[in-house]
RNA sequence: UGGGGAUUAGUCUAGUGGUAAGACGCCUGACUCUGGAUCAGGUAUCACAGGUUCGAAUCCUGUAUCCCCAGCCA
C-alpha cells in the first residue's frame, strides 16, 4: 500500500457507505458478514469510473475483518457482450491491485437457479407470461404521470404462464414473441414497479453458455437474485439505479431469499473527458483515437498505458470520497496524485524534446568527460549514473532567449547557467539562419564549476538540462493533451448542440523526437521516469529494441509558465 | 405536488444543535543544482426565505436550482 495522506492511520469510516457497514457490523446485522461485488457487464472496457466502484467494493472488501469482495460478471444480454472484455476487465482490475481470490462469478453461472426461481414467481403468482409487443407494453405503461394499464395477459392462469415460459425456455418462441414480467402494480409511481419484464427471449450464443438458452433474464432480476445467491451484504451501485431499489428488494423478498442491502453512491466524473461508454465507443470505431488504450481515453487500460500508476489512481479515488452528490472532479488531482507518487519512484533522465544545439568553444574538441547525476534526490537508495559530456550539447529551445523578460533565469546573452550536474556556461555568441533563426548558441564554461558549482561560491539562479550531442539518442516522444480542452465536452456538446466529437482538441497529440542522455536507449515498455524540468514519460509497448518510444504522462508544475503569463 | 435524489469555498469531501475542518486548485513568501519537490501563510458562513432555540450548516416550514426514471440495456 502507498501512503496516501488522505487516510491517516487509526480512522475508521471516511464516508457513508462505510459508516452503514460499521454500525452494522457493530449491531451484528448479516451476522458480522462483510460482502461486496464489483459487478460490470462485460461489453466494454474498464474506465477510471469504473475505478471508483473498484476502490470502494474491493476497499471495503479488504478493510473490514473476514470481508470479501466478489468479482462477478453481469453478463445476461449475450448481444453486447464478449470474452474479450471480460479479460481486460479482469486485467484492469488486477492491475489496479485488487484480488478476489476464489471469488470469480458470473450471472450466467446462476441460469438454471435463477430460471427455478422464476417459476416460482410464477407458481406464487407474482409473475406471468405476457404476449404483449415491446410498442404495446410501452403504451400500456403509461407515462411518468399517468398510470399505467394492465395488460390483458396479466390474469392469465399460473398454469398457463407456466406452460409458456417452459416452452420459452424450449425454444418455441421467437424473439419478442413473450416475455416474462412481474405481477407487482402497474399504477405504481415508480415505472420500475409497473410490472417490469423478469425474462426475454433472445436466440442469440451467450459468450460463455453458447447456445443453451434463448431466454435471458434482465438486469433487475438477475442482479438481485446473483446478490442473494452470493450472500452479498452490501450491494454498492451507482445513483441511477436508486429508482429500482424496490424492485432489488421486491425480487428476495417474495422469493424469501437471503436479503442484501442496495446502497447507491454517485459515480465519478472527470473534467475534461467523456465517460459514457456510447461516447467511448464512437471515439474509438470513428478512430478519432487510435484504440481502447489510446493514451488520451479515460480507460484503464489507457491510462496505464500513458504511464499512470494504479497507485495514483487509487490515491485519487481515496481522495474524491463517497457521497450521494452528482459531482464532476478536477482532472488536476489525478494528476497531483500521479506527480506525488512519481515524484517519490520515478528515476530521473534528461531528454531535451526541442533541441538546441550549444557549442562550448572554451571546452577542447574531441574531448568528452562523465557527471554523476542522481537517479532520484527524494531517494539516495535509487543511487546515481553517470551522463557524457562534450564540446556541444542540445538544450531545450525554450531555455534560450536572445532577448529575455525580466525574471527569466535561463540562458541569454551574457547570462551565465548552470548545465545540470555538470558546469556554468555563459552565453557569449547567437548564431542564426538568413530567416534570423536562432540555430546555434556559442558559450564559454568555467572550467572550475565542474560538478555544477564556481569555487567563488557565485550563485546561478538557473540550472537547465541537456544531453550531450555526441552520445545522444533519439526518442519519439508522444506528448499528451486533454482530448477535450473544455472541462465538460458532453455538458458543452449538448448544450450547443453540437456533435461532442467537434469539441475534440486537435493538439492532443503531438509527436517529437528527443534526444536524450544513452541510458534511455535501453528502456523497457512501462519504465516510467521523469524527465528533468520536463514531466514523467512511460516507455510504450510500441518501442523497439534501440528505438524507445515514450509516453508523456503529464508534466511537471510549471510556476514560469504563470509568470511570464502574468508578464504577458 | 408523477416518483426518486441532491444543494458546504473554483473543485472534491468532513461536520448530525455550540459559533465551518481536510485535500486539490489558486495567491504570497521561504528554500532549492529540476522556476520540480519541500516548508510557511492566505483563500467559504454552509442555495434562498422564514421559524424554533441562549445558540443552527446541523431541527421545522416554504421556495429555488440541478440530477435520475416511461429498454423485451446494464
Amino acid at each position: 500500500m502507498s501512503d496516501s495522506q488522505s487516510t491517516p492511520a487509526g480512522d475508521n469510516p471516511t464516508d457513508f457507505i462505510r459508516s452503514i457497514i460499521t454500525e452494522d457490523q457493530a449491531s451484528g446485522a448479516y451476522g458480522g458478514r462483510v460482502v461486496t461485488r464489483f459487478p460490470p457487464e462485460p461489453n466494454g472496457y474498464l474506465h477510471i469510473g469504473h475505478a471508483k466502484s473498484i476502490c470502494l467494493n474491493f476497499g471495503v472488501g479488504e478493510q473490514y475483518p473476514g470481508a470479501r469482495c466478489h468479482m462477478r460478471f453481469d453478463d445476461t444480454n449475450p448481444t453486447r457482450e464478449d470474452i474479450e472484455y471480460v479479460e481486460s476487465i479482469l486485467a484492469d482490475v488486477k492491475w489496479l491491485g485488487f484480488d478476489w481470490g476464489e471469488h470469480l462469478y458470473y450471472a450466467s453461472d446462476y441460469f438454471e437457479q435463477l430460471y427455478q426461481y422464476a417459476e416460482q414467481l410464477i407458481l406464487d403468482g407474482n409473475a406471468y407470461v405476457d404476449g404483449l409487443t415491446a410498442d404495446e407494453m410501452r403504451k400500456y405503461r403509461g407515462t411518468l404521470t399517468e398510470p399505467g394499464r394492465e395488460s390483458p395477459d396479466r390474469n392469465r392462469s399460473t398454469e398457463e404462464s407456466l406452460d409458456l415460459f417452459r416452452r420459452m425456455r424450449a425454444g418455441e418462441f421467437a424473439d419478442g414473441e413473450y416475455v416474462l414480467r412481474a405481477k407487482i402494480d402497474m399504477a405504481s409511481p415508480n415505472v420500475n414497479m409497473r410490472d417490469p419484464v423478469l425474462y426475454r427471449i433472445r436466440h442469440a450464443e451467450h459468450h460463455r453458455t453458447g447456445d443453451d438458452w434463448c431466454i435471458y433474464p434482465m438486469y433487475d432480476y438477475a442482479h438481485s437474485l446473483s446478490d442473494s445467491i452470493e450472500g452479498i451484504t452490501h450491494s454498492l451501485c451507482t445513483l441511477e439505479f436508486e429508482d429500482h431499489r424496490p424492485l432489488y428488494d421486491w425480487c428476495q423478498e417474495v422469493l424469501g431469499i437471503y436479503r442484501s442491502r442496495q446502497i447507491e453512491f454517485a459515480r465519478l466524473n472527470l473534467t475534461h473527458t467523456v465517460m459514457s461508454k456510447r461516447m467511448l465507443r464512437r471515439l474509438v470505431e470513428d478512430n478519432y483515437v487510435a484504440g481502447w488504450d489510446d493514451p488520451r481515453m479515460p480507460t484503464i487500460s489507457a491510462l496505464r498505458r500513458r504511464g499512470y500508476t494504479p497507485e495514483s489512481i487509487r490515491d485519487m479515488c481515496d481522495r474524491v470520497g463517497v457521497a450521494r452528490r452528482n459531482t464532476v472532479t478536477e482532472l488536476a488531482l489525478l494528476e497531483h496524485c500521479l506527480r506525488d507518487d512519481l515524484n517519490r519512484r520515478a528515476q530521473r533522465r534528461m531528454t531535451v524534446l526541442d533541441p538546441l544545439k550549444v557549442v562550448i568553444t572554451n571546452y577542447p574538441e574531441q574531448q568528452s568527460e562523465e557527471f554523476e547525476a542522481v537517479n532520484n534526490p527524494e531517494d539516495d537508495s535509487m543511487g546515481a549514473r553517470s551522463v557524457p559530456f562534450g564540446r556541444e550539447i542540445y538544450i531545450e529551445r525554450d531555455d534560450f532567449m536572445e532577448n529575455p523578460p525580466r525574471r527569466f533565469y535561463r540562458l541569454a546573452p551574457g547570462q551565465e547557467v548552470r548545465l545540470r550536474y555538470a558546469c556554468l556556461i555563459t552565453c557569449t555568441d547567437v548564431v542564426k539562419d538568413a530567416h534570423g533563426n536562432v540555430t546555434e548558441v556559442h558559450c564559454a564554461y568555467d572550467p572550475d564549476s565542474r560538478g555544477g558549482n564556481a569555487p567563488d561560491g557565485r550563485r546561478v539562479r538557473g540550472t537547465i538540462h541537456w544531453v550531450s550531442a555526441a552520445h545522444a539518442v533519439p526518442l519519439e516522444v508522444r506528448l499528451y493533451d486533454n482530448l477535450f480542452s473544455d472541462p465538460d465536452p458532453a455538458g458543452a456538446a449538448a448544450g450547443s448542440g453540437d456533435d461532442f466529437v467537434d469539441l475534440i482538441n486537435s493538439d492532443s497529440l503531438q509527436v517529437v523526437t528527443a534526444m536524450a542522455e544513452p541510458a534511455l536507449s535501453k528502456a523497457e515498455p512501462g519504465e516510467r521516469y521523469q524527465f528533468e524540468r520536463l514531466g514523467y514519460f512511460c516507455a510504450d509497448p510500441d518501442s523497439q529494441p534501440g528505438k524507445p518510444v515514450f509516453n508523456r504522462t503529464t508534466t511537471l508544475r510549471d510556476s514560469w509558465a504563470r509568470i511570464s503569463r502574468q508578464q504577458g
